[in-house]
DNA sequence: TATGAATGAGGCTTCATTCAT
DNA sequence: TATGAATGAAGCCTCATTCAT
């Protein structure tokens, strides 16, 4: 009888996945459509109405996730924070200790990106979006002349993506590890190959 | 007519992991027990003679596929193979694409690592030998003047176990990025890394 | 359209109960969950829906039973009902051979409460409740002159409460002892103890 | 081949029955088969070797707790000890609060006595014995003047029963009641009932 | 006499999803 | 748009008992 009201469906979409987002943080992937619709204020049927199933809700999240992070980067740039600065702060951020329950995530979704064909693309789109992004971010850097200008930057995006998921295993496979250590490696290393040569 | 041998129990016990690996790669670790039954050829309630439980057997693979790894590598030096190729050897099968379901095991662990103590524990503790183990071949390879002595052992072997992980990732994250390519790159930067200076 | 009854809810609670009730008389503390499912003609998941385990279903039949003997004692009181006779009915009919089934669950549960805390305090708190409820009818009839005023009414529902677990154990231990006969005993004990004095 | 020696096959069989008891103290008549066994250090097979069942096993142990008590006091009485000495003692022993685990056994198998012919024929055997036994002892005492002599036997036998069964489940719904009060609350009403007048 | 491997039914509980209202 | 009742398969585990040796 009543219209949908389509932005007050967007809305409501996006109160579902960040309640989703939250339980995910909680309890992994397993985390039951119970809890979310609990967390989220809604009932178990009422989910339905605004994603197809459980998966749909985690595609959904991940591309949120996606987009949002998107937008960062982008907003850093614009704003004029120097490329290798803005890169940096990223990995730091993504690698903090205290973000533990996003790298689960993560994982779980490598891990179910091998049996599931949703899931795999969803990440390998994923990955590639991250990956142009970074390399244009580079591209950016290097017509600044803050980059080193030799660097390949599909390949160097590469490599900061490995850097990330490393990092951020290592985190939870030596928690004991001086941190801090570590990371200030890192982004010697990452300054050292990408930086411009003087 | 009395006492039966403790082998056969421990052969029984080898075949049910065997058969417990084979599920756990098809569908992760999500396994259930009835299918490792189905798979190992026993009733339900007969995988409770030979583990407590099915944490039980998931940490008893895990030690049972380190130790191979460690017999392996450790074979390898005693033949003689030079610690460099040994590693590369390992860090080559560890990553190849063929083996996709492998990391997705440790990447389920790793993820659940974050959320049960037990998990933490099995993978902290099962990291930290690995990097001892990497961390006592570089030293035999530096003695030997194979690898560059200025090199830090543990450090280095953190590194390496990095970039596994790292490769790992990214064959899920980019299956289609020709995949010797990266690997051919990664061998290099690791013989730079690593490799004793003319 | 929108919100639905609490009251059905509770109505749905009720039959469940009840459907447990029969269960556990037919077999005890140990009637399975899909048992009761069955009687409640409900899917074995939806029993959830109502309680959070079968404890939770025994510790709300508990609290149930007590409350229903609260209630039908303090209306035998309200109607005018003599003290003594009021007690001296309940007694009889808790002790009735033909109730033997609601005998076991007590004693099911007094053996479970060396066990497990939960039933300890389960049955300690309903014990209370008893002794209060019968202390305050004995109050009641020391005022109306009905019982004898020199009675300690704590000690006396005591010896009350005591006088019924006896009765049950003796009913299912020596069936065939002329049950009336010691009943009628009873009686007239309890009513020399307790009965006013000319 | 080996001809059964019958003693050792009975030495064996109390080996288990102790071994059993101490399981079921523990854990009710619920303890399993394979935690006996491991007490009886014996394999889970062989018990079937020395009892049908399991439920043979408990009804052994019922008959031998019985024959213990009966030897106990048919010695205390032969040793020249009163009567209502013997007797007050046995109450005693038998509701003191540190043995609770053997009350929450009568509990239990009075409750089975509702269900099972088998347990209730048991039960009832073993309570029909006991009666007899202390209604033997009480013409003891009478006989001996210690004893008032218009106390119908059987029926104080019963009493005492009563009495027992309601304070071992006194113990237990209220395990806070001054539990020395209690017990000489009744050890005075036991003495006046059954005492030689004076 | 003794072992321990083996069975398989059944116990409690969880959960994604559907349906009537 | 919204509710929450309802489903039923599946999950992990326990246990008395039997069987081959």
């Amino acid at each position: 009888m009543r219209k949908i009201d389509p932005v007050r469906h967007e809305q409501k979409r996006r109160k579902i996945l960040q309640a989703a987002w939250r339980c995910f943080l909680r309890n992994g992937l397993g985390a039951s459509t119970a809890e979310i619709c609990a967390e989220a204020v809604i009932s178990p049927g009422h989910l339905y109405h605004y994603f197809e199933s459980k998966d749909a809700i985690v595609a959904a999240l991940a591309t949120a996730k996606l987009d949002e992070a998107t937008e960062r980067i982008k907003r850093s740039i614009t704003a004029g924070v120097p490329a290798l600065d803005t890169i940096l702060s990223e990995v730091g951020q993504l690698t903090d200790s205290r973000r533990r329950a996003e790298f689960a995530l993560l994982f779980e979704m490598l891990a179910e990106s091998t049996r599931t064909p949703a899931m795999a693309r969803l990440l390998q789109d994923s990955s590639r979006q991250v990956r142009k992004l970074l390399a244009t971010v580079l591209q950016h850097g290097q017509a600044c002349g803050e980059i080193d200008p030799t660097v390949e930057p599909e390949l160097a995006a590469s490599v900061l993506i490995g850097v990330v998921d490393a990092l951020r295993a290592m985190r939870l496979r030596a928690p004991d590890l001086d941190a801090s250590n570590v990371a200030a490696l890192f982004e010697t290393a990452v300054r050292r190959l990408l930086g411009a040569r003087a």
